[in-house]
DNA sequence: CGTTCTCTTGAGATCCCTCAACACCTGTGG
DNA sequence: CCACAGGTGTTGAGGGATCTCAAGAGAACG
């Protein structure tokens, strides 16, 4: 039902300060000044945990945060992964549903939620930036649920290195070699697999010449057609 | 971030006449009469397809609408049931990202995209309605995750049941007995399983005496704790 | 140059899928 | 009233993808 970015500029130029550029992915919070703060993690340290009270909205600046729910006996799933300029928190109703980890070294910027309530009240565009932010996220979750009830391990994990090649590159699109700023464990709560799984999938996909493993944790796309083709499901791999 | 209903509804009354009641799940679109056309859907009959040109957002009035993705080949993944008072087509972009199909004779309000961006426009308190609506959107899909990347069988199926059982009572939280409207097909389609798994998992949630499988797809629940205890993966069965 | 952490690889176990048969229900038509 | 067909759900037997357990290989770091 939302237009797109550049088209929602003109139908309502409200949004456009709160978007950069075509990006719909993020919004701009950079209006907000007055009352933000940076704050910065080292690897392994959580923003936040499931059920505590809620406090802040939070953007990342640099690294990545990883949002994750729990079940009781330890088994894990990421529900996604908070790259710069993601915006995390916007879902919740009071408590966290989910705990947030930095899974690098991380800045993020934090909003307290009345500067959020305050804005949404005075600028009506921010309001409608917020929802077009959210709706995406929504349609990229359910992009993952089909990941994850009806892929197979190759199948998941090339759609999940598309899905890195886009995000990480910015602004060269499908670039050819990406880096993985996750480790096996991660990705293997991501895609609801084992990381001895994700592993001997990594090995497949390499030894099918999809892909080449280079050293500090970048991966090269040698044949992006083929990937996209497994990740769809179209291949007979 | 988002405050609950009510306290929103006092810390912006905008929002207010757009939300039913306490709940969340619930916009109203009442308001909206003069451009609204409902239209009823038979069994199995779609109301959009993955990939069309978006020209309406539906609002659910009776009956249920699956949403679904699929894959080259025929799998399929059910994103979500909409149920009466459920929105559809609030994360697209242009064009519908899954399909809609009415899995029993369904009404619902058709609303046309321009009648959204004109309120949106006029009235600050609705595109508000609508952040909080697809936040809480998010969360459930967010939910469903975990189910479909961590749980088993037997899981998933308790979880789903519980699901089912807050949305369709409506009113009485947790009915004793509910009724299912999806088949069998359309269960395993949305929990990442097969039909004769889903077949073999209500047997033994009825052999352990959870659940009794009344006529009329209809369904008992006999050890609410149980089926929560089983859900949450916290039972050693 | 050990220690620690992560990743890879192997072998066997397990959960769920596939294939197949049967049961049940409903409506239709003889 | 019975026979039959089609849709849906259940149950069984065997197979396969992924998990579990275990060991070894690299890489990072003091």
């Amino acid at each position: 039902m939302l237009t797109t970015a550049s088209t929602s500029m003109n139908a309502s130029s409200l949004v456009a300060p709160w978007i950069s550029g075509d990006n719909i992915d993020h919004v701009n919070l950079g209006h907000t000044v007055s009352c933000m703060v940076e704050r910065t993690l080292s690897e392994h340290e959580h923003l936040f945990f499931e059920g505590k009270r809620q406090t802040h909205v939070y953007q990342v600046v640099e690294g990545v945060i990883g949002i994750y729910k729990m079940l009781a006996d330890g088994r894990r799933q990421i529900c996604n992964f908070a790259y710069p300029g993601d915006i995390v928190g916007l879902d919740t109703i009071g408590k966290y549903n989910y705990s947030g980890e930095a899974l690098n070294d991380t800045v993020v910027r934090c909003i307290p939620l009345n500067a959020i309530e305050k804005l949404m009240r005075s600028e009506p565009g921010f309001g409608q930036a917020l929802l077009l932010y959210t709706a995406n996220e929504l349609a990229d979750t359910r992009e993952q649920l089909v990941s994850l009830g009806r892929k197979t391990a190759t199948e998941k994990l090339a759609t999940f290195l598309l899905r890195i090649s886009r995000r990480s590159s910015g602004l060269e699109n499908h670039a050819q070699v990406i880096s993985i700023p996750m480790r096996r464990c991660e990705i293997a709560d991501f895609l609801g697999l084992t990381i001895e799984t994700v592993s001997r999938t990594f090995t497949r996909l390499k030894s099918c010449g999809v892909i080449k493993l280079l050293p500090n944790t970048q991966v090269a796309i040698v044949d992006g057609k083929k990937l996209e083709c497994i990740a769809n499901g179209q291949s007979m791999v």
